[in-house]
DNA sequence: AAGATTACCTGAAGGC
DNA sequence: TGCCTTCAGGTAATCT
C-alpha cells in the first residue's frame, strides 16, 4: 500500500529523470483513475522540471519555456504502481497510462485495483487544489499536529484523514501509535501533551526509518525500477496480529477501527490511556 | 455537523 | 479441481 514513505521512495527515483522531455502520452485504459482526461495532451513537449510530494500524491511539474506550467498529480491508491521501463518492454497487465520520454523510455502507470488517480492542472490551479490535504505528515510542526488533535474522533481515524494530516495509511498510523504507546481507539482529545508529543515523534521515526528502507512492501508496492522496499521486515504490528509484541511479548491483538483492520499491543498500548 | 459507516474495485487466499 | 466467499484498504459518498 502506497503511503507516504513509498510515494517517497519513488519521488526520489523520479527526480533523476529531470530535465526529460515527455514526447508521447498514450491511454489504454484510464476509466476512472483519469480526472481530466482531455488535458493529458497538454502534457506533450514539456520538460520534467520538478518533482514534488504531498502526503501521498506525487506531483510532476511539466515546464515549457515561457508556458505557464502544468502539474503531472499522480495517487498510487492501493496497487498503483509507476514504472520506469524501456519503450519496448512488455506491457504488464492493468497498465492504463504510458509517458514517452525524449530518452527511449517510458514512465508506466499501471493499478490492477482501480483506487489510484491521476490529474493534470494548470500551475494557478494547484495552490486551491492542495487546499484539500493537511499538512505533510513529514512537514507538520509539533504545534500544528498538538492543534490538530482537538477533535473528539479516534486517533486512528484523525491520522488517516487526509484532510487533517497527509501521508499516512494503515501501515504507518498502526506502528506510529504502538511506538508512541497509544490506543488507536482513544478520543484525540483526550490525549495529553506528553502522548500527542511522543505520537508526532513517534510518527517521524517510524516514517523516516521506512523511507531509509525504501518503503514497505507487503503485497504489490514496488519503486520506479520495480524494486520491492525492506520496512516490511520491520513493523512491529502490522501483519503481527496473534504474534507477540516486540517490547512485552504479550499477544497482538486485531480489532476493526474506522472500517480498518487495526492491531495493537493491550499492554502497550491500554485502551484507558 | 462531526464522526462513523459503506461503496468502489479486483486479485489472493481459504473453505468445502 | 473448481467454485464460492471473504478480505485487503485509500478515498468519496452516504448515513446518523
Amino acid at each position: 500500500m502506497p503511503e507516504l514513505a513509498e510515494v517517497e521512495t519513488v519521488a526520489r527515483g523520479l527526480k533523476a529523470l529531470r530535465g526529460r522531455r515527455l514526447v508521447g502520452v498514450f491511454v489504454h485504459d484510464g476509466r476512472d483513475c483519469l480526472l481530466t482526461p482531455g488535458r493529458l495532451a497538454w502534457l506533450c513537449g514539456r520538460r520534467l522540471a520538478a518533482v514534488e510530494r504531498w502526503g501521498k500524491w506525487l506531483g510532476l511539474r511539466l515546464a515549457d519555456g515561457h508556458r505557464q506550467p502544468l502539474w503531472l498529480l499522480l495517487h498510487l491508491g492501493m496497487t498503483g504502481r509507476l514504472l520506469r521501463a524501456s519503450a519496448g518492454a512488455p506491457l504488464p497487465p492493468h497498465t492504463h497510462l504510458r509517458f514517452a520520454l525524449d530518452t527511449g523510455e517510458e514512465l508506466r502507470y499501471s493499478d490492477p485495483r482501480r483506487f489510484g488517480a491521476v490529474q493534470v492542472l494548470a500551475g494557478d490551479e494547484l495552490r486551491q487544489w492542495l487546499a484539500r490535504l493537511g499538512p505533510d505528515a513529514l512537514a507538520i510542526s509539533w504545534t500544528a499536529f498538538r492543534a490538530r488533535l482537538q477533535r473528539r474522533a479516534r486517533i486512528k481515524a484523525l491520522l488517516l484523514d487526509q484532510r487533517v494530516l497527509a501521508g499516512l495509511g494503515n501501515i504507518y498510523a498502526d506502528e506510529s501509535l504502538w511506538r508512541a504507546g497509544i490506543h488507536p481507539a482513544r478520543p484525540a482529545c483526550s490525549l495529553s501533551a506528553a502522548e500527542r508529543m511522543r505520537l508526532w515523534r513517534s510518527m517521524r521515526v517510524v516514517l523516516r526509518q521506512a523511507i531509509r528502507y525504501r518503503g514497505t512492501s507487503v503485497a504489490d508496492y514496488v519503486d520506479l525500477d520495480g524494486r520491492r522496499g525492506a520496512f516490511q521486515k520491520h513493523l512491529h504490528v502490522y501483519g503481527r496480529a496473534g504474534q507477540p509484541c516486540r517490547r512485552c511479548r504479550t499477544p497482538l491483538v486485531r480489532i476493526l477501527l474506522a472500517g480498518r483492520g487495526t492491531v495493537l499491543c493491550p499492554r502497550c498500548q491500554p485502551e484507558g490511556g
